[in-house]
DNA sequence: CACTATCTGGAACGATCGACAAAGTACCGC
DNA sequence: GCGGTACTTTGTCGATCGTTCCAGATAGTG
């Protein structure tokens, strides 16, 4: 009993979720999500309310595709070591996978929206602890079966590895050398020993 | 023969360096800059001649009064170790240090201004290079003294260590608790034994 | 002291910002 | 096919953007 909505929601999201990647935040107009989601902008509004809610959807589309299955590899049950390496390795190809020079939009929004909005600060927080509890989990189990150091507790060792995640990111931008971040990201990984 | 110039440039700069430290690149408007400044528009045209010129003035300042001092640190010539944990430290009180909000500005013009603006990536990678070679040097010799581990090349934890202060920044925007970042930072330098 | 080169703050520029309302369009149940 | 409903488009709103220009203020020169 109404007309049907014409464009994939999911794919406007995507389209926006790019742009963000590529230029920001502030630095994206509502221009540009017009021209890169094809909508125009009583459309956008009407699906989502504002720049904001588009933005938060978008972070939201970047957790659910990026972060979600980088905890379910973590919580497969396979070799502790095997899967953090696949991890870091995912999130190398990641950062240095084309040209588009589309960065995290996780430490994108930590930089410049989570001092300013605090629904984006509770999502980078949660975010953050999910894949830091997936880590932890799998970390004091290895531990347990004395696979990896008991010199530094789980806990620490889970939130440095997020830490050299997000280290990595940073690095990415700077000089997007994928040879050399791999190299990074093996140092990171002897902490475990 | 002529008035002189009335406000300290260097203030105006480091005010401005605050502001987009705050608030990153697109988020601060010249309004924000002079209220920040106390300067109206066109002193800070005259003396910057437009936006981008301050933020590099500010970018270059942060270089100045943040990176510099460590580099020297790690020349300083004293024992590796200690002066690599007193960069970590120093990092973390840097990012823990008030509850002004002050991000990085190099992690945050990585990831906002390293894409748009040729003359920041220049000087992101100049700095960061700079750093690396800092902890190369130092690194290089510690190996030779037998005092680190030699199962990594210099060049590699060099860069790793660089990766994991950025890291730390980032962690730092999104929680900032001094305790976990001093940890996690501990662990890190764990990966020279 | 008068002159003048420079600096200063603020007004004003066109452009663009995010947001919204109204009009047009396509689809549904009947 | 018809009425009603939701979605899309278009145009425009006031505000603010970065920038420029100007008139007045000021300090050094002769």
């Amino acid at each position: 009993m109404a007309r049907t909505r014409e464009f994939d929601l999911d794919a406007a999201v995507n389209a926006a979720m790019d742009v963000f990647r590529r230029k920001g935040y502030e630095g994206t107009s509502m221009r540009d999500l017009s021209e890169a989601t094809g909508l125009g902008s009583g459309s956008i509004y009407a699906a989502f309310g504002s720049k904001d809610g588009l933005y938060l959807a978008a972070l939201d589309l970047y957790r659910q595709r990026y972060a979600a299955p980088m905890v379910d590899l973590l919580r497969s049950g396979n070799d502790a070591r095997a899967v953090i390496r696949e991890v870091f390795i995912g999130a190398v190809d990641d950062i240095t996978g084309d040209g588009r020079h589309l960065s995290c939009l996780i430490v994108g929004a930590s930089m410049e929206r989570a001092h300013q909005d605090v629904r984006v600060a509770e999502r980078l927080r949660s975010t953050t602890q999910s894949l830091e509890l997936a880590l932890y989990d799998l970390l004091a189990e290895a531990q347990l079966r004395g696979q990896i150091t008991t010199d530094r507790s789980a806990t620490d060792l889970a939130g440095f590895l997020v830490t050299s995640l997000q280290g990595l990111r940073v690095m990415g931008a700077i000089t997007p050398d994928r040879a050399a971040l791999t190299r990074y990201a093996e140092v990171a990984l002897t902490c475990l020993d």
